[in-house]
DNA sequence: GAAATACGTTGATCTAGATCAAGGGCCATT
DNA sequence: AATGGCCCTTGATCTAGATCAACGTATTTC
């Protein structure tokens, strides 16, 4: 059972907020607080999932561990985001593990009630079938991002995504708070990422005060992103890589 | 419009097998047949999505280009498989790139439309949700393979994916008709794949004959995945282990 | 205030895998 | 039978980025 105030704080998510106070009563009567120190684990890659969670304050990192215990940061949740909805559904148990990088506090969604409960409504499932929609672009961007970009690039990238075109003098927001979830984020090391910044500063492409960053060079950023090169210079050419051709184009209509 | 015969495949399919004759009567309204040959382009990255598509014979690559043309495959899709699903409902667009690798026949269901009719209907959103998650899983297992393992573990996962414990001795099913697209799946060249396959081989974990591969130590591919490593050896020395060398191999052509 | 801890930064190596290059098997066409 | 195209395979280098190491600067602990 939830208080007034936690019900507000639920709304803010993009999944809730299209609900009517009815469905909110009827899940509160399901959800909980949870409370979390940083550093602590929420749930682990492949436990089965027992709630949808909705971080109303502080920082969570989703993330995969390999055998040597790397870590690869797929997302970090800032307030008023939620997660966990997909595995939900899946029934193979989260894909990630959760762990607070804040201290933080949570509302839990048990998933077998709400499941249960969008049974009965199937029409709220059109804000979660546009939440999982949007969480796969991000994974597929990921995925290009990590295969088919050198440290740089995935270093110009992720700031550009956060870059405000109508703000060119304001810090890149929402930075993770230390560099090494910013290269665990990015799947580079922290001295990697270090050196890169250091190149940017360098060039004058970016200034640095404490953590904030702030992008004064837009166009060479986002030159490097799509690998313009001078004129002259001889770009790798191999002729082997396959190129879909442009004829052929079917009529789908 | 969509014959007898096609409805029944789109009905083979996962995403349409649950839906009633009036629904799929209805749905072959505006559905309707494509034809690709062989590297045609059925859709690019970014376009905005016109349609889902269910594969009904031949072989599909979604897969994505990077800035010097690098290709990314990151699914291939068989008969009977469905794609564009979650472009349909982020419209941001499709976030790959779909061409084909054999010739073949797709049954084309227009976005609109299809969206129309699942809104009067929402219950038939809960598959479409089942899909949606399975594809977030598996998406989020390409992130881990990609930033967590290396070479030969990608390719150990790969087939430890496809192995059918219940028949060893078969050859990994579904494995992508040339060398050259596994690679671009594994995010590796076609070189490094060679040279892992040709390790296993000279390990004795697997066996090739033409593109088919048959695991024999399913134990040890585990192993490697799970990077697990003799007690009190240092990790970084290179051990010249005398594998016992397997040579009942059958000359591989 | 000294010591310990945690991060960021920079430099010096090392290495997995990419790149470049050269065959070789197989199939289709002539 | 010869030719050419397409892949697969193998060998020889090259290099981006990881790893290892040292140091600086805050921040916390006792």
């Amino acid at each position: 059972m939830l208080d007034p105030a936690s019900i507000d704080a639920l709304k803010k998510s993009h999944l809730f907020s299209g609900y009517a106070a009815r469905d909110m009563a009827e899940i509160s009567r399901f959800a909980k607080l949870v409370y979390l120190e940083s550093h602590a684990v929420l749930f682990r890659e492949s436990e089965p999932c027992s709630a949808i969670y909705c971080l109303v304050e502080g920082l969570v990192k989703l993330c995969l561990y390999g055998p040597k215990r790397q870590e690869k940061i797929v997302e970090i949740i800032g307030p008023d985001q939620t997660f966990g909805e997909a595995a939900m559904f899946s029934g193979q148990g989260y894909p990630v593990s959760a762990v607070a990088i804040e201290d933080s506090r949570l509302i839990a969604v048990d998933a077998f009630s709400f499941m249960r409960y969008l049974r009965q409504r199937p029409e709220l499932n059109w804000t979660m079938m546009a939440m999982l929609s949007r969480r796969m672009h991000q994974l597929v961007g990921q995925v290009k991002s990590m295969s088919l970009h050198n440290a740089e690039q995935k270093v110009a990238k992720y700031l550009m995504d956060y870059y405000d075109d109508d703000f060119p003098t304001r810090p890149v927001s929402n930075l993770p708070p230390r560099r090494a979830d910013l290269a665990a984020v990015l799947g580079i090391t922290a001295e990697t990422l270090c050196r890169v910044i250091a190149n940017f500063r360098q060039r004058g492409w970016i200034t640095t005060l404490d953590n904030a960053i702030v992008v004064s060079s837009p166009v060479d950023m986002r030159g490097l992103i799509m690998d313009v090169r001078q004129p002259g210079e001889s770009s790798n050419r191999r002729k082997d890589v396959a190129v879909p051709s442009v004829d052929h184009l079917p009529a789908a209509g």
